[in-house]
RNA sequence: GCCGGUGUGGCGGAAUUGGUAGACGCAGCGGAUUCAAAAUCCGCCGCCCUCACGGGUGUGUCGGUUCGAGUCCGACCACCGGCACCA
């Protein structure tokens, strides 16, 4: 065998091999056991980025080792092709969305093929082709049909000068992105699904699925369970203004309360602005900015009197109604009440307009809080609340419910925090939803026979407005009947492809029986930033199709794995207009001090010092992408895979290094050397484990050590990083074995076989291309992608002494080679009798002294 | 602002159940090989004191629990992800 690697040239090989044989094809059978290992599929953007990269040599490592657990592995791959990227490279550059993304697909599927993933191509698809969609918006008429979606009015970002409605991060600053013009909020009827009817199943069922505890937690927080108490204030003085409902969570502190709150687009504060020009200047201000959840957060808090007077349900005592830009109208009642002793927002609004400030909750010592500084939030019993003095939290809670209740002004009431899902968007580039509409007003999900609506494709895009909305040929239908021109969000799309997989070619039907042979998906892995919405809405999706007698689970992803982000140092210069423009890692040259401490960074172009940005998200913005095609070219797919697998575990993010990248290709190469010269040292015997020499038995406990590891570590653990670490340990091992003997006996032959075949097959998922060759140059017929995963034997780790460590109150102060079967006695015998250990004992008193087997001994003295 | 996370040598990371801190790799330093270089191989490598034996110190900061804390608890600091129209 050849000793050089020759990494090209051996991908090639295998590729065309496992291509030739479709070993990826993936095909039901009952009588096997399935895994389907799916990774979140891309936007075809261009050109795959690192961390795609990433995410599917995870996946692909996965698949790979399940495969040699013996198991039915489907993995398929496709593209998540609706969005605005593609509309904004149309308007750019002027081409069609389309032709871009089909272009953009091409290029990227290429390079998942010189990656080696072991995808079942058959299945692939792209969620811009009608044959996807057109059962998206089938189900969506039958969702109509059960009474699970809506329209309602909703706010956006709009566009004044682009007559158009902008994405959250087309808001910079409050500002369109293109025009730069103030974005104001406008309420415009949307399609939403009631994704709230699913709530609490979507809490309960967290407990089922094996995910990361903080993924769960964050979508429990999400949702957001809360038991409170609706009631209502009257409006004092005008019997035509309806009463203010509002929610809390504290009904205790309901004797506290001296403001209520309400949004600017509340029917009592446009009332109010007709009768006063200035609050009718400040409603129009409220319109101003974003409409983010963090904007609405971070924003000064301001508000205006309205006049009215709000009847405190229980003491009948007037408080100020205030228009607050913080409180929106779509959310909960669009009013809140404000209790500005125990609030912290509530407080700083009072403080800052005069507003009275009334404790009614002691603390914990029963006394009268401080309020001066800021808002007493905890628990506490109560003060200055009349008959509900001294009730603690709960009692108060269920005094002041019982109270409103009996009088009517009030019910206990169950909230959430998660809201219906709007799923309408004034784009192009997206799946046009099924519905029309009629002369009279009428809104009519289309029947099967209108479906599915095209979308189409020869179309000029423009920064303003919606395409749809100026192609009549789209949207008139004749008669007065018009197409819906909205189209839906691209989160449909990627709720529910993850089982169009198991069944892509199905033409009659949306899924078939073969969705319930593979689904769940076994392990589902992704980027953290889609811990809730995707994830949430792809669970939702789920139960609407179970319901629907789509599929029989109830969750779609079993056990689900948070990839980290792929992050590289930044390079800058000042710009001339006061910016930065950024260099690529590959244009700059790193100094270094003489202990290899990076000091400074020139430009490799002109040799004058750039500023180094710190470590950051691989991004466009801040230029420090690495090509991974670069990669590919210069050191081969396994070298890639290698360095992603093993410069840290998957959930952490990953910082590129150039040097880590040619440490991998390094490696490869020497493992490339070590099995020829192992080929090439002579035949090895059959071996004998009854008959081994010291170093011998060494070897083998190491191989077994290892592949023990290993396989917790990829079955288990998913930390791929430490079972490369501890193969590399193995093939260490290896090369001082062949260094030690002179004269390779069969014996020697055959242990250290042992100990390479182990290398190879727990490699062979990592670096498939390399282990394919190297396992046939070990002279295997059958290809080691269907080989199994090596077993360990247990009576190969076996050992005779152990080294345990003494300490002396805590701090180490020798090392001890016992045999593996001593007693207590014995061990801590031998212990006090260490030199080193003597001298910290002198003059000292051992009060006691703790055993811990196979580990240490702590000796305490005083 | 709210929710979730992360923080260990010069660097990426390891330490899985509270028990030897720094596995493995990168960088650096020294040596071998070479006409020379690259490549490769061998050795050293947290910081401070010491010729050495050894000792002190050390896992973002401060405090606590424990015979023993990177790991558990409390407070704080810094950074990262998400916040419903980026995907």
């Amino acid at each position: 065998m050849d000793a050089q690697y020759k990494p090209h040239d051996i991908e090639r090989d295998a590729q065309q091999f496992w291509t030739k044989h479709q070993c990826f094809k993936a095909v039901e059978d009952a009588n096997r056991e399935k895994f389907y290992c799916l990774s979140m599929f891309p936007y075809p953007s261009g050109k795959l980025h690192m961390g795609h990269v990433r995410n599917y040599t995870i996946g692909d490592v996965v698949s790979r080792f399940q495969r040699m657990q013996g198991k039915n592995v489907l993995q398929p791959m496709g593209w998540d092709a609706f969005g605005m990227p593609a509309e904004n490279a149309a308007i750019k550059n002027q081409v069609p969305p389309a032709e871009w993304t089909h272009q953009n697909i091409d290029y990227m599927r290429d390079q998942l093929k010189a990656l080696g993933f072991a995808y079942d191509w058959d299945r692939e698809f792209a969620t811009c082709d009608s044959d996807y969609y057109r059962w998206e918006q089938w189900f969506f008429t039958k969702l109509i049909e059960k009474g699970l979606v809506y329209k309602k009015m909703s706010t956006v970002n709009w566009d004044p000068v682009d007559q158009t409605v902008l994405a959250n991060e087309q808001v910079i600053d409050g500002c369109g992105w293109r025009s730069g013009a103030p974005v104001e909020r406008k309420e415009i009827p949307l399609w939403f699904l009631k994704i709230t009817d699913y709530a609490d199943e979507l809490l309960a069922d967290l407990d089922n699925v094996e995910w990361p505890e903080q993924v769960k937690t964050m979508q429990r927080n999400w949702i957001g369970k809360s038991k409170g108490v609706e009631l209502a204030f009257e409006v004092s003085g005008d019997t035509s203004a309806e009463p203010l409902r509002v929610y809390t969570t504290r009904p205790d502190t309901l004797m506290g309360v001296t403001y209520v709150a309400v949004a600017a687009s509340h029917p009592l504060a446009k009332a109010a602005a007709e009768k006063n020009p200035a609050l009718a200047t400040f409603n129009e201000e409220c319109a101003h900015g974003g409409t983010s959840e963090a904007e609405m957060a971070t924003m000064e808090k301001k508000g205006m009197d309205t006049g009215y007077l709000a009847v405190h349900p229980l003491t009948g005592r007037q408080v100020p109604v205030y228009v607050a830009n913080f409180v929106l109208m779509e959310y909960g009642t669009g009013a809140v009440m404000a209790v500005p002793a125990h609030d912290q927002r509530d407080w700083e609004f009072a403080t800052k307009y005069g507003l009275p400030i009334e404790a009614v909750i002691a603390t914990e010592d029963g006394q009268v809080p401080d309020i001066t500084l800021a808002a007493h939030d905890a628990h506490g019993v109560l003060i200055n609340s009349g008959e509900f003095d001294g009730l603690d939290f709960q009692a108060a809670f269920d005094a002041i419910a019982a109270k409103l209740s009996e009088q009517g002004h009030g019910e206990v009431k169950t909230n959430y925090r998660l809201r219906d899902w709007g799923v309408a968007r004034q784009r192009y580039w997206g799946a046009p939803i099924p519905v029309k509409y009629g002369p009279e007003g009428q809104t009519v999900p289309l029947t099967d026979d209108e479906l599915p609506v095209a979308l189409p494709t020869e179309v000029t895009v423009d920064a303003s407005g919606s395409p749809l909305k100026k192609m009549p040929e789209f949207s008139d239908l004749g008669d007065g009947w018009a197409r819906e021109t909205d189209t839906f969000d691209t989160f449909m799309e990627s709720s529910w492809y993850y089982a169009r997989f198991c069944c892509a070619d199905n033409q009659e039907a949306m899924l078939d029986e073969r969705a319930n042979y593979w689904l769940p998906v076994d392990l589902y892995i992704g980027g953290i930033e889609h811990a809730i919405l995707h994830l949430l809405y792809a669970r939702f999706f789920h139960k609407l199709m179970r319901d629907f007698g789509l599929v029989e689970s109830d969750e779609p992803f079993k056990r689900l794995l948070t990839q980290g982000m792929v992050i590289a140092e930044t390079y800058y210069r000042p710009a001339a207009n006061g910016g930065k423009d950024w260099f690529n890692p590959a244009d700059v040259e790193v100094k270094r001090d003489d202990k290899g401490r990076p000091v400074s960074a020139v430009l490799i172009e002109d040799g004058q010092p750039v500023e180094m940005g710190g470590i950051e998200k691989m991004s466009k913005s801040k230029n420090n992408g690495v090509d991974p095609q670069a990669m590919i070219d210069r050191f081969g797919a396994d070298t890639v895979r290698l360095f992603m697998m093993f410069a840290a575990p998957p959930e952490q993010s990953l910082e590129w290094s150039d040097s880590g990248v040619e440490g991998a290709h390094r490696f490869l190469k020497r493992l490339w050397r070590l099995v020829a010269d192992h080929a090439n040292a002579g035949t090895p015997g059959k071996l004998d484990p009854e008959a081994l020499t010291e170093s011998q038995r060494e070897l083998r406990r190491k191989t077994h050590e290892t592949i023990k590891k290993a396989s917790d570590d990829i079955g288990r653990r998913t930390t791929f990083n430490t079972a490369i670490a501890a193969v590399m340990e193995l093939t260490n091992a290896i090369g001082r074995f062949h260094n030690d003997v002179d004269n390779e006996s069969p014996q020697d032959l055959a242990v250290a076989r042992e100990a390479v075949e182990a290398s190879v097959l727990l490699l062979a998922p990592i670096t498939p291309h390399a282990c394919h060759g190297l396992w046939e140059a070990l002279g295997h017929e059958e290809p080691v992608i269907n080989a199994e995963w090596p077993a360990f034997d247990e009576a190969a780790l076996a050992r005779d002494a152990i080294e345990l460590v003494v300490q002396v109150n805590g701090k180490l102060r020798a090392r001890l080679e016992v045999p593996a079967d001593a007693d207590k006695a014995a061990i801590e015998a031998q212990a006090m009798a260490s030199e080193n250990v003597q001298r910290h004992l002198e003059g000292k008193t051992v009060r006691k002294v703790i055993v811990v087997p196979g580990k240490l001994v702590n000796i305490v003295v005083g």
